[in-house]
DNA sequence: GCGCTATTTCCATGGATATCGAAACAGCTA
DNA sequence: TAGCTGTTTCGATATCCATGGAAATAGCGC
């Protein structure tokens, strides 16, 4: 996990119907959901609902299946645990020896 | 946590200078750093940098105390915690079982 | 191939963000 | 008060982002 990918990560869920539109898929579990399902539910015009689906499915946090006519959206959770993981690792560690324990030493200065 | 806090932290730090810039005083550590010395260690302009350090401290990412002359900046670790909880929790349950536990009856089927 | 449903791309528009120089402001010291 | 250092606000510009209607594409069944 690099920080780009972190920050592109982050910048994906830091939009509030993307949020809302991966906890619908994370909710709706391995089995995911039609893009149709998902636009019912949130009640979004197509064009604005693939602008935000093509966003995660494009830093890695959400997968696209076809199924017949369907184009199924998964939630990719080890992305999200991944994400989570660095964010507790690398920036929350609530210490500063963690500087010694488990970051990497300060290669910026 | 509610959504709309979670989206804004999120995007607070979905940048890459402001996520380097969020490292930095963690690995300070409580003690935090001056504007002037992180200035130093990211080399950038003062007021970009103060546009970005100013939306960490506006999510409650991040606090500033006087010291003098200079402004201490010491990340909050308790707000991450509460966001990476948050994500942990509510986003990236790796089961559906999450609907019956904490999740409200969005279930339309 | 034709028609049907599901989904995306194209395009335009309005708004938010990022950047940074210049000037203003805050607090200390003499 | 004058002057110094540290930090922010002002102002302007370029860029990215969000939104959604209309047209195009993808796959299925006949």
């Amino acid at each position: 996990m690099d920080i780009e990918t972190a920050t592109r990560q982050l910048r994906a869920i830091g939009h509030d119907t993307r949020l809302q539109l991966y906890r619908l898929l994370v909710r709706a579990g391995p089995g995911g959901l039609p893009v149709g399902e998902v636009q019912a539910r949130l009640g979004l015009p197509g064009s604005t609902l693939s602008h935000h689906l093509r966003r995660l499915v494009d830093t890695g946090l959400v997968r696209q299946d076809r199924h017949g006519t369907s184009l199924i959206c998964t939630a990719v959770y080890p992305a999200m645990q991944g994400l989570v993981d660095y964010l507790a690792g690398e920036c929350c560690a609530d210490a500063p020896d963690a500087e010694t324990a488990t970051a990497p030493p300060e290669r910026a200065g």
